[in-house]
DNA sequence: ATGCCGGGCGAAGCCCGA
């Protein structure tokens, strides 16, 4: 079973290149981040038409999050628990039915939390440590689970082209780092570098200064296992072609192989 | 490069992303 994240920066601007990615490489569940959009104007039908069903948690203009399912899903939650004053859409949560048995997907776009001197990187910090706490939760059903998404987090100095030039930023600062550790602390298992020892192999390259050319990215589009998905894991890859089709998102999906029967 | 590109909003130019 296929399971791949991706934030396409707009589900509007990037309906092409997404149809054409869920035809070719037709992942079992997909989740998209930084859909930019409300649910009313989520492109349900053009999605539907490829056999998926659709977990939608949208916003005007900003974040928005879903999870896309060939198979039906049984409950959805929308937003992280943890503090009810928090209207950005930056997660969803399903749960469904495989061969394997039950499996639970969630759909993350971590804040960015730049600049570092302001709230926004206080609100970064403190929606990490949110997530660790339901993560804590969802770990006592001792089921696959799959946190998926865009981490905005920097792991180490293999995943970024210029280490230097990113020290003392948001997704790549001690704080971020030790947060993200306590995350995985908890027994979880980051699937690509699960699969992948090398480094330089990025999901993220800025639109200018001719990054995506110069391979100058970053890794920070993520899959996070419990032990029971991570039993089941074959394969973890980067669709990195996706960077190079025509008005391409700055990041590409990044997907795993699970073994669900 | 603390925004050089790209998207949203909305109809110019600002806000935002990483």
């Amino acid at each position: 079973m296929k399971i791949a994240t991706w934030n396409v920066n707009s589900i509007k601007a990037r309906l092409p290149n997404v149809l054409q990615w869920l035809q070719q490489e037709q992942p079992d569940i997909a989740c998209l981040q930084e859909l930019k959009c409300v649910d009313d104007a989520f492109p349900v039908t053009e999605i539907e038409d490829l056999g998926y069903n659709i977990a939608v948690h949208g916003q005007k203009t900003y974040n928005g999050v879903a999870i896309l399912s060939k198979r039906p899903f049984d409950e959805v939650s929308n937003g992280l628990p943890g503090d009810e004053s928090d209207e950005q859409a930056r997660y969803v949560e399903a749960s469904l039915s495989t061969p394997g048995g039950a499996l639970r997907v969630a759909s993350i776009y971590l804040p960015n939390g730049n600049p570092v001197d302001t709230a926004k990187y206080d609100y970064k910090l403190a929606w990490m440590e949110r997530l660790t706490e339901h993560a804590k939760t969802l770990l006592t059903y001792e089921e696959p689970l799959v946190l998926a998404g865009d981490y905005n987090v920097i792991i180490d100095e293999q995943d970024v082209h210029d280490p230097d030039a990113w020290r003392g930023d948001a997704l790549f600062r001690p704080q971020t780092a030790e947060r993200f550790q306590s995350l995985v602390n908890l027994g979880l298992t980051n699937s690509f570098k699960a699969c992948n020892a090398q480094g330089n192999l990025y999901s993220f390259w800025d639109y200018q200064a001719g990054a995506w050319p110069k391979d100058n990215g970053i890794l920070i589009d993520h899959l996070l296992l419990s032990p029971q998905a991570a039993d089941k894991l074959r394969s973890s890859q980067i669709d990195k072609f996706t960077r190079g089709w025509e008005r391409p998102s700055d990041h590409v999906p990044v997907w795993i192989d699970l073994d669900m029967g």
